[in-house]
DNA sequence: AGAGAGATTTCCT
DNA sequence: GGAAATCTCTCTT
């Protein structure tokens, strides 16, 4: 019984750089409470952005809108945005207060609530492997039951948190390179600033081809 | 295995 | 109007 792994993380944990925040949130543990059930997922691969310089970054050139509003508050809150008008992801939000910085979880392996993740997927059940269930940020956000309500969260200390289980990731089991499509970016497309767990199986279909 | 279309909100020009 | 921090399905090699 894992659950509730190592300890949940601390306000204090969110209060490193993004660069080092988003590599230290490799291994830790996303827990959701939710009236259905308890689903929870090992994070094995992020992205991170870093407005207003980042020309990937919603918060480029210091845009604030409804959407973005949450970047520019204090790290550890959850920023929610809704996407090619289908599909949720989460953020973690990073840096300063004021500096609009995010990182994007991209991929966890499934550890709790497998049948209600499957329930919320509308798998029946999965075929090719249990990865399928959160292997993408689209995906992983409808398996964990993260939609616009959990906008504005905060992961140390709301139903959506955060757990440590393991120690950090050893720099041999760091895999680093650029960010998935956002070619429109121009340089900062380059960026190496998508980080995952080297030969993970559960991560995004796009990190593997 | 790889390409293409469709789902259709939020933001920018 | 058009593209986007995506995913699933279908058609073609």
């Amino acid at each position: 019984m894992p659950f509730p792994w190592r300890g949940p993380v601390d306000v204090s944990f969110f209060l490193q750089p993004t660069n080092v925040l988003a590599k230290a949130l490799l291994g830790t543990v996303l827990v959701h409470d939710t009236p259905e059930g308890l689903t929870a997922g090992r994070i094995v691969e992020v992205e991170m952005y870093q407005g207003p310089w980042d020309k990937a970054a919603h918060s480029y050139g210091g845009r604030m809108t409804e959407r973005t509003r949450i970047m520019y508050e204090d790290a550890g809150h959850a920023y929610v945005y809704f996407i090619y008008g289908m599909h949720y992801c989460l953020n973690v939000v990073s840096g300063p207060h004021g500096a609009p910085e995010a990182i994007l979880i991209r991929a966890l392996e499934p550890l709790e609530g497998l049948e209600l993740m499957a329930q919320r997927r509308r798998l029946a059940w999965p075929r090719k492997g249990l990865c399928e269930l959160t292997n993408g940020p689209g995906k992983l956000a409808q398996a964990m039951g993260i939609t616009k309500r959990q906008y504005g969260w905060h992961l140390a200390h709301s139903a959506l948190r955060l757990y440590h289980d393991q120690d950090p990731l050893p720099d041999n089991q760091l895999a680093t390179g650029p960010r998935i499509n956002v070619n429109y970016a121009e340089e900062a497309a380059l960026y190496p600033w998508r980080f995952w767990v080297a030969g993970h199986a559960c991560l995004s279909v796009k990190n593997r081809a």
